[in-house]
DNA sequence: TTACTTAATCAATTTTTCTTGATTAAGACA
DNA sequence: TGTCTTAATCAAGAAAAATTGATTAAGTAA
């Protein structure tokens, strides 16, 4: 798995490196498709939700829904918890905060946090 | 071409629609790539460049610059200006606003506007 | 143990995106 | 007019990402 800079440790004093440039192009690789933004979406509405109720929200097969979810996951924009044999979701709130604007952040995370 | 919501219009007020979703996904794709990443900073840094100092700028071929300066300018994050033979383009900041962080706006668009 | 459930992973195919070099179109200017 | 410059577009091939169905692994419970 590719190593992801936590976005809070992202300064421009200098001009940006390659890896600046690729830690970035990550997450909105991880954002650019609209099932994943319909995840995301969900996730911010329902809070943390497990990938059995998430397959009928985003009317996704099993094996798909895996697959995007890793690709969310992996660019650090939710988490994941495992409980028995259930996995649960959630939104990375501050990742998104530090990504999204304000207005953004509203719908893509709980207006609360 | 795909049309493109103004980020201004979008509200979220009930479910987002399908369309919602092919708007963000658009704009994130354009923002999905190191290459044109850069190009967005170095139009950040230098504001209004043509295309043919961005060449020299980005180490990249013209047919390939162009490419990618079309996905941007079709996700309306930069504009462009024609002026004689010469192409012109730059930053969108009021769309790059309304999609990106505070933070992040500082290194897509000058800090002072 | 066995049967069942959940979810990740795998392999093969399809689809999309990117790159490359060539061509085209339009303006500048002698 | 002809030549030069700039930049967009095109077509073919390469590379990357998404989809599908099957398999695997790990937990639950009889």
């Amino acid at each position: 798995m590719k190593t992801v800079i936590p976005l809070n440790q992202v300064t421009a004093k200098t001009a940006p490196s390659e890896a600046f440039f690729e830690t970035f192009e990550a997450k909105f690789k991880a954002l650019a498709d609209r099932k994943r933004l319909q995840i995301m979406y969900e996730l911010t509405q329902r809070g943390k939700t497990c990938v059995c109720d998430l397959c009928d929200i985003v009317e996704m097969a099993q094996s798909k829904l895996s697959y995007h979810l890793k690709i969310l996951l992996d660019a650090n924009l939710i988490t994941k918890e495992i409980i028995g044999t259930w996995s649960y979701y959630e939104i990375h709130s501050s990742e998104v905060n530090a990504l999204l604007s304000e207005q953004l952040c509203c719908i893509f995370k709980p207006s609360g946090s």
